[in-house]
RNA sequence: GGAGGGGUGGCCGAGCGGUCAAUGGCAGCAGACUGUAAAUCUGCCGACUUCGCGUCUACGAAGGUUCGAAUCCUUCCCCCUCCA
């Protein structure tokens, strides 16, 4: 294998890793803040590493319309380009698939989609998409799946499972390998376990550098989503990091990691900063709430993020409402920070063997509330 | 002094005889957001309310016409533009 996974604790069925890429390491269970456009938005790359952050996504789709790929390869691949010189993961464009089902055309050999800048058409296959994400220079490439929408009927969810597991073959044909950088294959099959566990073998004849678990956090709420998770983790090879794609809330973050999951990506963090949702250790505000208007304290005095040590809720809460770039700018930060403050303590803790207790506290903390003001 | 235009819900601004408690936008009050078509979207936004197209008070003021007026008429008050 071209991408390095190594074990170096865990505590249950949850593991404390570190993976090795051509741009350098990560350790896990890892967040990961996506930077859909070539910028993980309102922050600046830099900004991103001092929350702890150690990889960001790409995506294949979005950034093959603009600015192009062959462009970014030309100017030194999206590691130079936007100026992350850390490990970066690329989303093929299934989540497109799902996402822009209005513009898109699926066959069994890939996707038509209409661009939603320009309406101008777009082909992906599974081997355009690995090649795309070989121009930008990911470390890590997802392969072309259709990611499934929710609720589905079993017999479209075997459908679309099998034709993504086709898609994943051809992937792994279509990529070529280098070291420090490792092709991922998708687990689908919705919230049926035949289907997960027909996947999942699918994929592990295969061979993949990583295996994710994708389709979920769709709309079948984190009971379903966990359930899922308490069987088709156990059927991942134990040696490969575990990717939970596009997950999530804190709570459902954490609730994975203790399922043995390594990997997490998610919009959350950084879209509620641009619509002002805070997340703290007691659970979310909406900053944009008249509460907060002459609130002196911090959003967490706990919180070493710049928005916490310099800045009052009232301060942010104005910023918000004049719709400054500072306000959108702080929140996202806060929220980066407190998801790798999450990411930290997961890993401590699994390293400690003491995962259980610090779900607890973290579950008591989120469970108390905000503080209310003086 | 003369000619013309206008005063609508916190603000801006549609409406110009009934289907208007009154389009929109802003502000305000909440909610949503999970591999980003998102600094986006949704709901509420006169009062009361058993929350129901139910009652009441409302479109500068007063009066009038009409079955019915924010919409037509009269008088008054105020604002704006132009001419003296």
């Amino acid at each position: 294998m071209s991408l390095s996974y190594e074990r170096l604790g865990s505590d249950g069925a949850a593991r404390r890793g570190r993976i090795t890429t051509a741009h350098g390491t990560i350790e896990t269970p890892a967040f990961m803040p996506v930077g859909t456009a070539g910028t993980v938005k309102a922050m600046l790359p830099q900004s991103v590493a001092e929350t702890g952050a150690e990889i960001v996504l790409g995506n294949t789709f979005h950034l093959m319309l603009r600015p192009g790929a062959e462009r970014v390869a030309a100017l030194g691949g999206l590691h130079k380009f936007m100026n992350w010189p850390g490990p970066i993961l690329t989303d093929s464009g299934g989540f497109q698939v799902m996402s822009l089902k209005e513009l898109r055309k699926l066959d069994p050999d890939g996707v038509t989609f209409r661009s939603p800048i320009d309406g101008s058409q777009h082909r992906l296959t599974p081997e355009s998409s690995i090649g795309i994400q070989r121009l930008l220079d990911a470390d890590i490439t997802m392969s072309f799946d259709e990611c499934t929408s929710w609720p589905v009927e079993e017999p479209e969810a075997a459908f679309s499972m099998r034709l993504s597991m086709k898609w994943a073959e051809r992937g792994r044909r279509a990529f070529v390998e280098r070291p420090g950088y490792g092709l991922f294959g998708i687990v689908q099959g919705s919230t049926f376990p035949e289907l997960r566990a027909e996947s999942a073998k699918a994929l592990i004849d295969i061979g993949f550098d990583g295996y994710a678990v994708g389709g979920l956090a769709v709309g079948e709420g984190q009971a379903l989503m966990f359930g899922t998770l308490d069987y088709t983790v156990p059927m991942l090879p134990a040696d490969r990091p575990r990717y939970l794609m596009g997950v999530g809330r804190p709570g459902d973050i954490v609730g994975a990691v203790k399922r043995g999951i390594d990997m997490f990506d998610c919009v959350m963090p950084t879209r509620s900063g641009r619509t002002a949702q805070a997340f703290t250790r007691r659970g979310e505000l909406n900053m944009r709430n008249a509460r907060h208007r002459d609130d002196p304290r911090p959003i967490d005095e706990h919180c070493a993020c710049p928005a916490c040590r310099h800045h009052s809720r009232a301060y942010l809460h104005h910023l918000i409402r004049a719709d400054e770039i500072l306000g959108v700018m702080l929140l996202t930060w806060h929220n980066l920070h407190y998801y790798q403050d999450i990411m930290r303590g997961l890993r401590g803790a699994i390293e400690g063997k003491t995962l259980d207790s610090w779900i607890a506290s973290f579950e008591s903390d989120q469970a108390l509330g905000d503080i209310p003001p003086l």
